[in-house]
DNA sequence: TCCAAACCGTACTGTTCAGTTTGATTCTGC
DNA sequence: GCAGAATCAAACTGAACAGTACGGTTTGGA
């Protein structure tokens, strides 16, 4: 049953692809399990083999989801100065840009709506979005002022505290403003403003 | 029918009332009009005869929740000094308690949940939050900010960017953490943190 | 070519729920 | 008290929808 488990795999994948739309754009309680199917190419009844419930369903498609965007978040980490204040500003530009660039898609913002809306009667997804999403952003960022620390780039003795004003300042263009802005486009700030915000961030701490 | 019409006021605020609390409980998809009329006290066909329909008494519940909501903070606005630096300070950080404690109750999380998660359908009332409750906060702020600017208290060209800087900070620990925060009480920040976040905010701009 | 497993489409079941209907009961002003 | 309005409780209607049953079709390995 070797391949009977890799097509079982695909199928499984396949299904979780078309749930995915759906979840996003229609919510979990306006998404019916019809639209799933059809979304998803498959048979209802197949949809019901590999997946127990439709909640059992929006869990793995959101765990799924948000595995994905951490994934993509490891990366920001990367290799980035923090030696000297340009280089330090330079860098906090550059991941303030990503960020806020790939936060301000209309799928992020759909799954962060799912996730306030569902967390209630679903608490783990919850959690698991405030500590690896949200929570992941502010590691990295608290891992690069605490190098330039280190290095006496900037003085800071509230790493945590920093963090916050820098992230918060940052994603309230996104939570609240974009997350109710469904008509039009999310008023994401232009890389100028985003210059802006770092240089005063950065004079509070130097 | 001047009395007609004043006790018809009196049951509409009965209903709404009512209403108001399994909204809040349950969101929009999970409060049936049944469990409104018996948490109302009133028959569900007294209810048919207030309102025409069951997002018709949703939008007249969280519209009268976010009119509260703005008059209180209308008294945020008050007589706050700015003439200098410690005065200032002082002023930023009884606001910013204020704010946060307002925030931080699970009535304003609930209500915060149920707008998010609904504004897809009922894009006026994203509207009306957006506008009146975050953009309200950003209006006191960015007031303050203003005076103390042209009192020469500080030195800041972006007065808009600064006001994200210190409410985004702020709020940040309601927005995301708390709404997702079902169990447990929501981790507002204590006062001293208020202050040494104030404090950090304001070596920015002076 | 054959067989068995996986899959498909469709129709069905049972339930939930918004909104309505009915017919009785309680207020309110006169 | 007594009309007339407002309200109540409870049953009903019709639609939506999660989950299941069924019978036919494809697929893939031996």
């Amino acid at each position: 049953m070797a391949q009977g488990s890799a097509r079982s795999e695909a199928k499984r994948a396949q299904i979780r692809h078309g749930a995915t739309r759906v979840f996003l754009a229609e919510g979990f309680a306006g998404a019916t399990t019809d639209a799933i199917a059809k979304a998803a190419g498959v048979s209802k009844q197949t949809l019901y083999v590999y997946y127990r419930s439709k909640e059992q369903l929006m869990v793995d498609v959101l765990g799924s989801l948000l595995a994905r965007l951490n994934r993509d978040h490891a990366v920001l980490e990367g290799e980035r100065s923090v030696d000297s204040l340009p280089a330090l500003r330079a860098t906090l530009v550059e991941l303030a840009s990503e960020v806020l660039e790939a936060v301000s898609g209309s799928d992020y913002l759909a799954l962060a709506r799912v996730i306030i809306a569902d967390s209630p009667r679903v608490p783990e997804i919850g959690r698991l979005w405030a500590q690896t999403i949200t929570g992941g952003i502010r590691l990295v960022v608290a891992g690069l002022l605490e190098r330039a620390r280190e290095a006496g780039v900037v003085v800071v003795d509230d790493v945590e505290a920093a963090t916050r004003l820098l992230t918060g300042g940052l994603l309230t263009y996104v939570l609240p403003d974009g997350i109710v802005a469904v008509d039009g486009p999310v008023a994401a700030p232009d890389r100028e403003r985003v210059e802006r915000i770092v240089d005063m961030f950065l004079r509070a701490i130097t």
